[in-house]
DNA sequence: ATGCCATATTGGTCGGACCACCGGGTCACC
DNA sequence: GGTGACCCGGTGGTCCGACCAATATGGCAT
C-alpha cells in the first residue's frame, strides 16, 4: 500500500474553482462583470489578496479579463480559452458532453498518429526495447487504471522518440489536462477491455523504422477509441 | 493615422518577464530555488505582493513550482512547460533556433493539413464565400504584416469550419502564443513572397467538400513554408 | 543511526491604507 | 446643442506590516 500526500488546499485555490465553475456553467455570460475584488473578498469572508490571486489565476486559464478601474470581465470561452479548461468543458455538470468527447478523440487519433510516424522516423533499438518494457506493463495491467496510466506513458515515449520539443510542449499540457482529471478519462477505459495489438505493431514499425506502418497502426487505435468511447 | 493604445505595464508584469528571462536564459538551473520572496522584493526594491503575483504567474506558465515554507523551484522547462513559452524558448537570445523553429513548422504542417480536411468535409457555400474574402484581403496585401495577418485569419476560419471546439480550444492557445510575438513569426513571411495558390485550392475543395484535397493543399503549403523558413 | 524537538526559513493570509485608472455627471463656455 | 474642464465614486494595482502555516535544519537524547 503506497500514500499519496493528503491534499493541501490554499483558499486562493479554492475561490479560482468556485468562480471557474460559477463561469462554465454560466452564472456569468461573456461580457459580464465579475463582482469587485472587495465585494467578493466579503463575500468569501477572506481578504482582498486572496480573492486577487484567484483572479489572476482565471486570467492566466484565460477566463476573465482584467482592466484596471474598470472591473473584471468575464470573456467569451469558446473565443479566448485554451486547452486548460477542457475537462472542465467536458463534464460541466459532472457528466460527459459526447460531442466534445469525439471532439477531443478525433483530434487525438491525428496526434497519435503523427506523433507515432515521427518516432518510426527516428526509430532505434533502445527506443523500441523501452516502448516493449511500456507494452508489456501494459498488457499486464489488471485494472483500468494500469492502462490508462501505461497507455499514456506509451504516448509520451512516443512524443520523447519523435524528438519534436514542439511536439513535446504541445504534449505537456496534454498531460497537465490529463493529470488533473485522471478518472474523467477513465471512463473512455472503463467501457471494454484494451487490444494492445496496435501498440505492438507500433513498436515493430519503429523497430523498422517503418512510419507509415507506425501512423497506419496508431490510426487505427485512435479510431477505434472514437468509436467505442462514443457508445458509451 | 491611427494610434495605438500606450502600453501599460504592471510592475508586477515585468518582474514576471525578467525572472522569466533569468530562467530560459538559464540563470537558474531546473531544481534551483528562487530566492525568497522578501529578497527578491527587497532586490527589485518592490513590496512583496507584487513578487507573489509575479511568481505565480510564473507559475501559471509552467516554469516553477512553489511549495508552501519550502521555497520556490524552477522546474525543468521542456519536461512541464506548455506551449506558451514557445515564443520566448524559439528566440532565447534574440536569435531564432532554427532547430526549433523546424520542429514548429513541421507540427503546423499536420496542423494546418487536418485543419483544412475537416472544414472542407463541413464545407458550405457560406463557408467558401469567407474564406475567399480573406484570400482576396491576401492577395491584396502589401506588406508582410498584411500577408501574416489575413494568413492567420485563414487558419482561424479553417479551424472554425472545422466545428471542432477542441481543434478551437487549441487554436486559441496558438493565437495568444502568436499574437504576443508577432513580429518574431513575421520573419517567417519576411524571406519571399507568399504563393496563394494553396489557399485558392483549400477555398476550391471547401466549395466542393473535397476533404482530401483540401488536405493536399495545405501540406503542400505547409511543407513550403518549412523548406523556405529554414533556409532564412 | 534514529527519532524527537526547538528554531529559523519561507510561503500563505490578513487588514488597512493609498495610488492609478475608468466612467459618468456637472457645469461653464462657446 | 456641443465641447471641454473638472470632480467624484467605483474599481483594480501597489504598498506596508503583521501573523499564521508548512518546511528545513541542526542539536539532543536515546
Amino acid at each position: 500500500m503506497s500514500f499519496s500526500p493528503v491534499q493541501r488546499i490554499k483558499v486562493s485555490e479554492q475561490i479560482a474553482e468556485t468562480i471557474r465553475e460559477a463561469i462554465l456553467t454560466g452564472s456569468y455570460a461573456p461580457g459580464d462583470n465579475l463582482p469587485p475584488e472587495r465585494k467578493l473578498a466579503a463575500e468569501f469572508d477572506v481578504n482582498r489578496s486572496s480573492i486577487r490571486e484567484a483572479i489572476h489565476r482565471l486570467e492566466a486559464w484565460g477566463l476573465v479579463e482584467v482592466r484596471h478601474g474598470g472591473g473584471t470581465r468575464v470573456v467569451d470561452i469558446l473565443a479566448s480559452a485554451g486547452l486548460h479548461l477542457l475537462p472542465f468543458l467536458l463534464a460541466p455538470a459532472g457528466r460527459l458532453d459526447p460531442s466534445l468527447l469525439r471532439d477531443l478523440l478525433e483530434l487525438r487519433v491525428e496526434l497519435l498518429a503523427w506523433t507515432a510516424e515521427r518516432a518510426a522516423a527516428n526509430g532505434s533499438d533502445e527506443a523500441a526495447a523501452s516502448l516493449s518494457a511500456t507494452l508489456e506493463a501494459l498488457d499486464a495491467a489488471t485494472d483500468h487504471e494500469g492502462v490508462q496510466e501505461f497507455d499514456f506513458v506509451f504516448f509520451e515515449q512516443l512524443v520523447q522518440l519523435s524528438r519534436n520539443r514542439v511536439l513535446r510542449l504541445l504534449a505537456n499540457g496534454i498531460r497537465r489536462v490529463y493529470m488533473e482529471n485522471r478518472q474523467l478519462f477513465l471512463a473512455l477505459y472503463a467501457t471494454q477491455e484494451i487490444d494492445t495489438s496496435p501498440h505492438r505493431a507500433t513498436v515493430e514499425a519503429v523497430c523498422r523504422r517503418d512510419s507509415a506502418a507506425a501512423r497506419a497502426a496508431m490510426t487505427t487505435y485512435g479510431r477505434k477509441a472514437l468509436e467505442s468511447g462514443l457508445l458509451s
